[in-house]
DNA sequence: CGAAACTCCTGAGCGC
DNA sequence: TGCGCTCAGGAGTTTC
């Protein structure tokens, strides 16, 4: 599922649930994640209290006194709060239970994973992020100075995780077409002040799908349960043939680094 | 070093 | 109703 945006809802949805409570119980049914859970570490955590609950780019990060559990939700999964009484569904890999308060985790594809660290930012997943684009390191300066040394196509450039992190491939379709650039477009042959726009239309599109909840495509469910509506406010993902709601020309799609990349061929035009 | 192809896994949707 | 094919929001690894 998750972008930055899912993965924030989820977070702020399930803090209020499990922030400084102790963990009662873990419970593992599906070890054979991306990686494998590291079932016997992860009990010694039980008895500890949560003291935080973070998230750093597209990974959440459970935090005990020593020790940090991470998360991350691969390409389909996602995290929801049960009770104790509620029934294991195909495909559900591990619960964590604080005190009445079960987290559990579900993740057909199995792309997600459970990790424990005790220095979490030093971890090699984590260590060579780059800025996070809800943070004041995120400027058009930042941006424009990757711009001019890559070859690559501005989509690929801003999906890039050692760049910005959190953007995906539906908001950065959806950032592209808010600052007029066609996602084939050279890197490096955008000028300032188109950079300054992107970089405003990723802010953009990232706080309003967190405002709105996270977008809910396949199978994303928050927390409490309840889907999110981001999903009908996307003006190109998804949208191939389609009107666009600015000219009226029809969406197309073309594919970019092997994914999907959508875009209203007026409205972004291809420069150089 | 950078860029692109490949990889993990399951399910949905489509054409026949 | 079923089969085979393609595709899916991620991202580390491999290869050139």
């Amino acid at each position: 599922m998750p972008e930055l945006p899912e993965v924030e809802t989820t977070r702020r949805g399930i803090l209020p649930h499990i922030s400084r409570k102790t963990l009662t119980s873990v419970e593992i049914r599906q070890p054979s994640l991306r990686f494998p859970v590291p079932e016997a570490e992860i009990r010694t955590l039980i008895g500890e209290g949560l003291i935080a609950v973070n998230r750093r780019a597209k990974y959440l990060l459970l935090h005990f006194a020593h020790q940090t559990l991470i998360i991350h939700l691969g390409m389909s999964g996602s995290v929801r709060l049960v009770g104790t009484d509620s029934q294991w569904r195909k495909h559900d890999h591990w619960q964590l239970t604080f005190a009445d308060q079960g987290l559990r985790y579900h993740d057909p594809r199995r792309f997600g994973f459970l990790l424990l660290t005790d220095q979490p930012y030093q971890h090699p997943l984590l260590a060579s992020l780059g800025v996070e684009p809800l943070s004041h390191d995120f400027t058009p300066d930042y941006l424009y100075r990757f711009c001019q040394k890559r070859s690559s196509s501005i989509k690929s450039l801003i999906m890039n995780q050692h760049i910005v992190v959190g953007v995906g491939n539906i908001y950065a379709c959806e950032a592209l077409f808010q600052a007029r650039i066609h996602p084939n477009q050279s890197a490096k042959h955008l000028d300032y002040a188109r950079v300054g726009l992107l970089c405003t239309a990723i802010v953009d599109q990232l706080t309003m799908a967190i405002r709105q909840g996270g977008s809910t495509l396949r199978d994303f469910v928050n927390p409490d349960g309840n889907p999110g509506y981001f999903a009908q406010n996307l003006s190109v993902y998804g949208r191939e043939g389609q009107a666009c709601s600015v000219c009226g020309t029809a969406i197309e799609s073309i594919k970019i680094a092997g994914r999907a990349s959508f875009f209203c061929p007026k409205c972004q035009p291809l420069e150089h």
